[in-house]
DNA sequence: CATGAATGAGGATTCATTCAT
DNA sequence: GATGAATGAATCCTCATTCAT
């Protein structure tokens, strides 16, 4: 139990050489967790094994494990390193001054946009969790915790659209994790599974964003593609 | 239209794959088969050792290994013998005569609502599904068909619809790709993930049924509830 | 999960040959555990690894983990077969009977000799079990239990010989705990500690026979060497 | 008498072992012992790891292989400390002036009594050793010294009662050893075993008292409690 | 002197798979 | 066909010990 993970016991009369050691420590866990990223995207969670992490590391296992408890630990720490932040990022560069703007679709799009480059940041990683989230009660939690701030951010602007009076939205709950889940699995298809380019990505972007923009804000006809490049002014379209 | 799922898992040469003529042999194997699905449900793929098979199956390892390869094509074998057609049957009934019925989004309602009952009806197995599909080649080619498939269906109708004048839309291919993903995904969410019963499945589906038939066939406002109940016919929108 | 240990399973319809299956399997199970009391015997229980255990034993580390659960398992079995009847078996041939015959000092005198009788047969088990006692639960209830049950019986002839006026003794109880407690140290001290030959232990045991006898039913005089050997049919031994 | 006992723990040329000068070597070396001290009682010698002890004496791993080879050495070290004296405080405060005093009885029940509050006073550590003596050679040994000691101890008094004609005790040496054991064993039960406060010793040392003085000094009857009150001078006795 | 990061041999355990009966 | 005992490679993890700072 001499884990460099917890230093707490003695360090000693700690001169002007405060980072020597916790400098090393650092670049042998960040080594460590380096590896197990690469491996975990490379072969997935169960074919790596914590020994492979600290091969790739070049590091002892003995290393690995005072370090971490296990492999699903490093697992977790990426998880909540790199993935998390970039869900959250989805939303969080809307806020409620876009609402009232004049590029309110652009503004979805954009949303969407960001939510395909997500995926196509981490494409093994992503990739992972997903795997593991019906296995692992932590990685699960973490997910769900992930989708729920999405929806429950995209249903605040939506209650929000609605006292403004720019939509009779009845449900914006419901509306709201309608909308997430179905960003977020087009976003899936299209970036993990058939590993499309971006510039391939143009399509469904727009769809989708005709769909939710269209449900939400009143409807557009379902148009031809130019047509779709018009301002999203379509008010006057519903001229009843 | 479906017809290409099945006759996929023809593994070359293997002497197990071939079926059984005795009924004794026919038994054996089809105890197995439960057995391995009830497991499978149970702890997942990986935890599920093909002992603990045989031994709830009531057989022999040895009996396991002489009709199986191994626990993986148990696996392709259900994932055949009980998905396939339900996934399928989303779209199967739904014929191009309700194109130009009255009940067109009564019909659409029901395929979203078929595909909710078929995450309920399995939903250890499809989780199953979804947990090995990113990781197993021949899992993944099958998963990737029956989604393939699914919007495959509903792009011909799409496009039969555009045909038929009753809607403007200019890329069916990639609408299809989004409805069919949006509902499988909120489907799931609802079902497996938050496990909801079937009374509270009714916003959801709704919802997505809104969504995507006012995106397909016209806009109808963001309405509230009780208006959603209005008929659908919005046919004084093309009048043009 | 095919550990030959659960057979209830399945095991087919069985005909005349019910025992070669059955009958490999105890032979393997046997070997093993004669492997495992051979090892623990030279080298002690920590030093010896299962691994050791199924080299010994010529079978595979899979067929030992089929068998036990792990080598404690095996120890607690080894105890109760070797180990159980042999303390037990000391007070066992000790009836009521004897109280009132004339061999009396005869019959302790017996039940000392089989106590290091007992020690002499599988020092290195003995051993063992000493060392585990206070570690291993298990291994610490079996020995308490076994102690217990020897004095338990001791307490039971005296509170006999109580009743038959052969002695005044306040409290049986204590008696027989200091009694079994003192052969038993005595037996090991000679026995294990110091390997003494079997002709060497009489000095010991005439002791032990003197003191208690002496103490329960009656005080003989601490005699002189020579006088011991006479015939322990004693009390008109010392009418000076 | 008995000196042989100190000085036997010199290891060869062990650099570990020389006394450090410095004060702050002294107190990491205590606070070194004292951790490992607590730690054994609590865990065991097994399940205490010598990073254990460093932490818990709050100091680095390497400065407990600067002052120690490995956590035997440390055992050993606390095995000469703490227990060697007391052990030998049993028989030191007997001299010979107690046999030919009037207290002889009391003198003995004290030397009983000293023994169980020896264990009692480290019940861990005790434990400790009586579990690795059998495993480890130098505290085989050490412990072996420390019976002897005992028994060696009590010979000589035995011997000297001879003497002075206060006994006709044939074979003082295994009688010491009888005793020595017995009272040992017992304590042993009482205290470590049974975890006996020491308000229920009572019994026990009045026993063993009774047992011992009567076998060596002339028998009592197995008496009542109340009559064990009487003058231990009894040959008269048993005046049949 | 003290530190504590790093090491890696070694032990426990699992499970897919084979094969003699 | 069926059986199930046997196999052993592979994995996880611990901990005594070293050594550069």
């Amino acid at each position: 139990m001499n884990s460099p993970v917890k230093g707490a016991l003695t360090c000693g009369p700690k001169l002007a050489v405060v980072l020597p050691k916790q400098e090393r420590s650092r670049r042998t866990r960040e080594k460590l967790i380096l590896a197990a990223a690469q491996l975990f995207e490379e072969r997935g969670f169960e074919k790596t094994t914590s020994n492979d992490i600290a091969a790739v590391a070049g590091v002892s296992i003995g290393s690995f494990y005072a370090y971490f408890s296990d492999k699903r630990q490093v697992l977790l720490l990426l998880f909540e390193q790199r993935i998390a932040e970039r869900l959250n990022a989805v939303f969080s560069n809307f806020t409620e001054d876009d609402l009232t703007g004049n590029d309110l679709r652009g503004c979805i799009e954009r949303c969407i946009h960001r939510t395909f480059v997500n995926k196509a940041e981490s494409p093994g990683l992503t990739r992972l969790i997903y795997d593991l989230a019906p296995k692992d009660e932590a990685v699960g939690a973490l997910c769900r915790r992930l989708m729920d701030d999405s929806v429950e951010n995209l249903a605040a602007l939506l209650r929000r659209a609605v006292d403004l009076g720019l939509t009779q939205l009845a449900d914006p709950k419901t509306t709201a994790t309608a909308i997430v889940y179905a960003v977020e699995a087009v976003a899936r298809k299209c970036v993990l599974e058939d590993g499309l380019p971006r510039s391939a990505w143009e399509p469904y972007i727009t769809c989708l964003t005709e769909m939710t923009y269209g449900f939400v804000f009143g409807a557009t006809y379902p148009m031809a593609a130019q047509e779709a490049d018009q301002p999203p002014a379509s008010s006057e379209k519903k001229p009843t």
